[in-house]
RNA sequence: GGGUGAUUAGCUCAGUGGUAGAGCGCUUCGUUCACAUCGAAGAUGUCGGCGGUUCGAAUCCGUCAUCACCCA
């Protein structure tokens, strides 16, 4: 390392020294550094400055360290534009990222595209609650323009407020190509920055899928928004369970109809007494929607009502005569088996008003106060009765002609009775008010069309879905696919691409609906010349087509004329006028592969990228968002958009709750970063992933992991410490490497074997195993064994055995900061390039691809392993037998195999050392007052008479010897079954037969040590 | 009502046919020159109940119980 050239203790005097040459990536940040390192990671202080040096040497950039031809491409799910990060993000972005960084280290050519989301809804209300705190004039005063471009506004102040809280986690995406939904749409800022034109492609999609028919607009009940007073999609409904009531109330027969209703029950719940009803009595928990109620059901087979079907009642208040209907949507069971029917307002109703013929009648507003004046609603009725309805309840929000209209069937008798009632209310997910089942006018995909390229793909493999169970409820919810309403009536978002204009009568002379024609096209110069071609071919003549522009008046007419010279007046021109309304947010996020990836354009990235890799995201918006953006791509493009799905857990509290900001149980990441470091909360969050549908985080958990870091960085920090990286970075290892030690030998064939399972970990999405193997080998292997093991031959007289450990250690070192990058990317770097000059930052370190087979030696992993277990053994009689844990103690062999002879020999400083051994001497009797180890091959006493007490080292080896006993009692039983010998896989019973025998002789040995002892007393 | 999943150590949970695991917590001991954000040793489980398949079940099947989530 250029920089630390003082010698060993001896500080560094003067200035730093030069910086290293300039590289690209510089090879180090510009800390010159003679002192030693500091006992823990400053996370807080490294990592904006680690994160600057990625981003300044472009080492996210697409393709960036690429070496080979595959590539690995991860769309980021967009957080909201004005969002902030939560939990969830954190977890779902370290997730993506962890892959990423993988890939890129393998030489593979990756992108990670960024980006965010307009979030129509969501933003829209945003920005409306800041004016209102701002003291401003609400949205409708300031007109869709302004508006508009306040939102721009808050957009442009938001931007890097998500992106930068992304960074602090360390996720290393493209930043240059960040991308946004509604990029290039009017009024966005950045339009002519070189972005894909989002917008575009948006708007050409909405007019392909139109003109392949996937796209139709209709008047059917949707789920209305009162607060937005807006169509929303079921996806964006969440039901509530509330405390109401329900209304029972008595709407009279007509001409004279009446029925015998049971109103006394025997034991056996036969009626046993009747009474002669000339009403029908329906059941509500909505009294308000009555006023358009236009039928009253009934089972076709519930005998008390057979007769009256086709018979009328008479509505109350309105006094419109509506039929009584047959229909099993009717449940004799409940209630009183006659059901009110209000098509307009209710799905089910709806449904039972198609199959019997009701119309629906709409009286309610967009903000669901009552509205009566339709034509329809007075239709048939007597003018006297409309008139004291309007009066009464028009304009009048729900709930207060709700209490209206209950106290006024309470005073002219026809409330029949109020029952409690706990039920489920629709909401809307954002706006948290019950929403309207409203009849409109809207824009829908024919999901229908387009559903089974996306259900095959995954039925095929073609797209993977993981974990498995995910599939189903990705099939469950498509192959009962509803059509998709996908206009909102926001401002925020992309218009559709729609303009109305004039239909004429049959002889084309008048006009009867002034915007009851529409063109859809991408373009005000498209729709201008598909309806001057419409209208011209009409109206046989040429017609001009004016486009009505926004901000200026709206003409009065959609059409105008001008005098033939023969008296005629005939057409010369026809007003456009363009589709309020903007698109779901989810239609252009649906897009988003295609969409970044510079589509329609056959961009370099479109071909290289598309379809990409792997999809990353939580399983509650499988239905809003990865379903939709299989439908869309094939419907697009005809392909697949990612190759997998991987869905993880959602994030929750302690209680297992949904962290919602209502809730107040929102954890901040940033904060855990702030506390303990990104890498201990990314580590914590890979450690998690398997666990379940639910992933609740404690922050005993992440300090945990941030120890962890802090022992990696004393690991790092003992081998500088012992010249380590004198000689400058460590060298790829070789294996005919003049690797002596048997410890070396060991480290290196563990590091191999946690190399794979890292691999095969990610490879399959399992993030907890690869964050467990690599927790388990740095402290458990390394840290534990390793570096003890070092000590002994760091400060060897032979400077062979010096040399070589250092390079061993240097190299075991270096692939721990390889393995863990992914996951920690900042301590990684941070120790990568303060420890030596390197050749490429972390980031763009080689991943390793040794094999196990090539590197484990089985000899030193079995004489480690005896080694491991005997200092285990000796520490823990020591321990149990109250040792004083300072005092060196001698150690006798009372049998001593060749090969454990040999071990010995071999290790015996490092033995000496950890189980704090004086020395070894062998005897042929085992002394009085002893201390039994078994182990393998061998059997060791420790003579300290003066300090056990007999009947303790008894308790401690009967103990240890029922125990085993109790194991081999298992492994024997099965050997003795004939049947396991039969059946068993040859492995698995030569596995047990070792075991046995292992274990037989180690009993053996405790009893014979137990023996002994008893010969003592 | 329909669907999906869960039930394993004090807590949070891994483990999908072959001798029950991790982190945290707990107990005892320790100022060993990488680390007290540490080290050493230790305790704790009829793997929800019952039945079945199997040489062998935490794991597969059935059933019951309890809980959670999604959809009506």
């Amino acid at each position: 390392m250029i920089s630390r050239a003082a010698p060993r203790g001896k500080p560094a005097l003067g200035p730093f020294p030069p910086p290293a040459p300039s590289l690209d990536p510089p090879r180090r940040h510009p800390r010159g550094r003679a002192m030693p390192m500091e006992k823990t990671f400053n996370a807080a202080e490294a990592e904006p400055r680690i994160y600057a040096a990625w981003e300044d040497a472009k080492a996210f950039a697409a393709g960036a360290n690429a070496s080979r031809a595959e590539t690995f491409c991860i769309m980021i799910p967009p957080p909201n534009v004005t969002g902030s990060l939560h939990v969830g993000h954190a977890f779902n972005n370290t997730l993506q990222d962890i892959l990423v960084r993988w890939q890129r280290m393998r030489g593979f050519d990756t992108l990670w595209q960024p980006g965010t989301d307009h979030a129509g809804i969501a933003t829209q209300m945003v920005v409306e609650r800041a004016l209102a705190k701002e003291g401003n004039e609400d949205r409708r005063t300031m007109g869709r323009e302004r508006f508009i471009e306040r939102v721009w506004q808050q957009k442009v102040e938001s931007r890097g407020n998500i992106t930068g809280q992304l960074k602090r986690l360390g996720a290393s995406c493209d930043w240059d190509r960040e991308a946004f939904t509604m990029g290039g749409a009017p009024g966005d800022p950045d339009r002519d920055s070189g972005a894909p034109n989002f917008h575009d492609a948006v708007i050409k999609v909405f007019v392909d899928m139109f003109e392949k028919g996937y796209i139709y607009r209709g008047k059917r009940l949707v789920n209305w928004d009162p607060h937005f007073e807006t169509a929303i999609s079921d996806l964006e409904v969440e039901q509530v369970e509330v405390d109401g009531k329900m209304w029972r109330l008595r709407y009279p027969l007509e001409n004279g109809e009446t029925y015998e209703h049971p109103i006394e029950f025997d034991e056996e719940g036969r009626p046993s007494d009747w009474e002669t009803r000339d009403y029908l009595t329906v059941a509500t928990t909505r009294p308000e929607t009555m006023l358009g109620d236009t039928g009253v059901a009934v089972h076709p087979t519930d005998v008390r009502y057979g007769h009256l079907i086709g018979k009328t009642v008479r509505l109350p208040i309105v006094g419109r005569s509506i039929p009584i209907v047959a229909d099993e949507y009717a449940d004799p069971d409940k209630g009183t088996g006659a059901v009110k029917i209000t098509p307009a307002h209710d799905f089910n109703d709806w449904d039972v008003g198609a199959r019997t013929g009701l119309s629906a009648i709409n009286v309610m507003s967009t903000t669901a106060a009552m509205s009566l004046k339709g034509e329809d609603f007075a239709a048939g009725c007597d003018p006297d009765d409309i008139a004291r309805a309007i009066q009464m309840f028009d304009g009048i929000d729900r709930y207060e002609a709700r209490d209206s209209i209950v106290t006024l069937a309470r005073d002219e008798g026809w409330l029949d009775g109020i029952d409690e009632d706990r039920h489920m209310v629709p909401h809307g997910d954002r706006s948290k008010t019950a929403i309207e089942p409203y009849l409109t006018d809207q824009w829908f995909v024919d999901t229908a069309k387009i559903v089974q390229p996306a259900i095959d793909a995954v039925r095929s493999g073609e797209t993977e879905i993981l974990p498995e169970q995910d599939k189903k409820v990705y099939f469950n919810w498509l192959e009962n696919i509803e059509p998709w309403c996908i206009s909102r009536q926001l401002w925020w978002g992309h218009q559709i691409p729609v303009w109305y204009g004039p239909t004429f009568d049959e002889n084309n002379e008048n006009v009867i609906a002034p915007d009851g024609t529409y063109f859809c096209a991408s373009s005000i110069d498209e729709v201008q010349a598909k309806a001057e071609a419409h209208y011209s071919k009409l109206l046989g003549d040429q017609i001009t087509v004016e486009i009505e522009q926004p901000g200026l008046p709206k003409p009065m007419h959609n059409a105008s004329g001008v005098a033939y010279e023969n008296g005629t007046v005939r057409l010369a021109s026809v007003v456009l006028t363009r589709d309020p309304d903007v698109l779901d947010t989810w239609f252009s996020s649906g897009l988003w592969p295609i969409g970044t990836l510079g589509w329609p354009e056959q961009t370099d990235e479109l071909k290289r990228y598309f379809p990409t890799s792997v999809l990353v995201t939580a399983f509650d918006i499988i239905f809003f968002w990865v379903a939709r953006m299989m439908m869309m791509q094939y419907a697009v493009v005809g392909q697949k958009p990612f190759d997998t799905v991987y869905v993880h857990a959602l994030v929750r509290d302690e209680k297992g709750k949904k962290m919602s900001k209502s809730l107040g149980n929102v954890l901040d990441p940033l904060d855990l970063v702030d506390e303990f470091g990104a890498d201990a909360v990314r580590f914590t969050l890979a450690a998690l992933a398997a666990m379940g549908r639910d992933l609740k985080l404690s922050t005993s958990r992440i300090q945990g992991y941030r120890n962890f870091t802090t022992k990696l960085w004393n690991a790092v920090r003992f081998a500088e410490m012992n010249g380590v990286y004198d000689a400058g970075a460590p060298t790829q290892y070789r294996r005919d490497a003049d690797v002596l030690q048997t410890a070396n030998k060991w480290i290196v064939g563990e590091t191999a074997k946690v190399r794979e399972t890292v691999d095969e970990a990610l490879a399959n999405y399992r993030f907890n195993d690869a964050a467990n193997a690599l927790y388990a080998f740095v402290w458990g292997k390394v840290c534990d064994w390793y570096v003890e093991f070092s000590k002994p031959l760091l400060n060897s007289e032979d400077t062979e055995i010096v040399a070589e450990t250092r390079a061993t250690m240097g190299w075991v070192l270096d692939q721990c900061m390889i393995l863990l990058h992914p996951i920690m990317p900042f301590i990684t770097e941070e120790l990568w390039q303060t420890t030596a000059a390197r050749e490429k930052m972390c980031v763009h370190a080689d991943w390793p691809t040794y094999q196990a087979t090539d590197l484990v030696d089985e000899k030193a992993d079995a004489e480690m392993n005896w080694v491991i277990a005997l200092i285990d053994g000796i520490r823990s009689a020591r321990a149990q037998m109250h040792v004083p844990v300072g005092l060196y103690i001698p150690v006798q062999a009372l049998e001593f195999g060749d090969a454990a002879r040999a071990a010995w020999t071999r290790n015996e400083t490092l033995i000496k050392r950890l189980a704090r051994v004086e020395s070894l001497s062998e005897i042929n009797e085992m002394p009085k007052g002893a201390i039994t180890i078994a182990a393998e091959g061998a059997l060791f006493c420790l003579p300290l008479a003066d300090i056990i007490d007999v009947a303790e080292e008894k308790a401690r080896l009967e103990k240890t010897l029922a125990k085993l006993e109790k194991e081999l009692a298992g492994l024997n039983a099965r050997l003795s079954n004939e049947k396991f010998l039969a059946s068993a896989p040859e492995d698995v019973v030569e596995d047990t037969r070792d075991a046995a025998a292992v274990k037989q002789d180690e009993a053996a040995k405790l009893k014979a040590a137990l023996d002994r002892l008893a010969d003592l007393e």
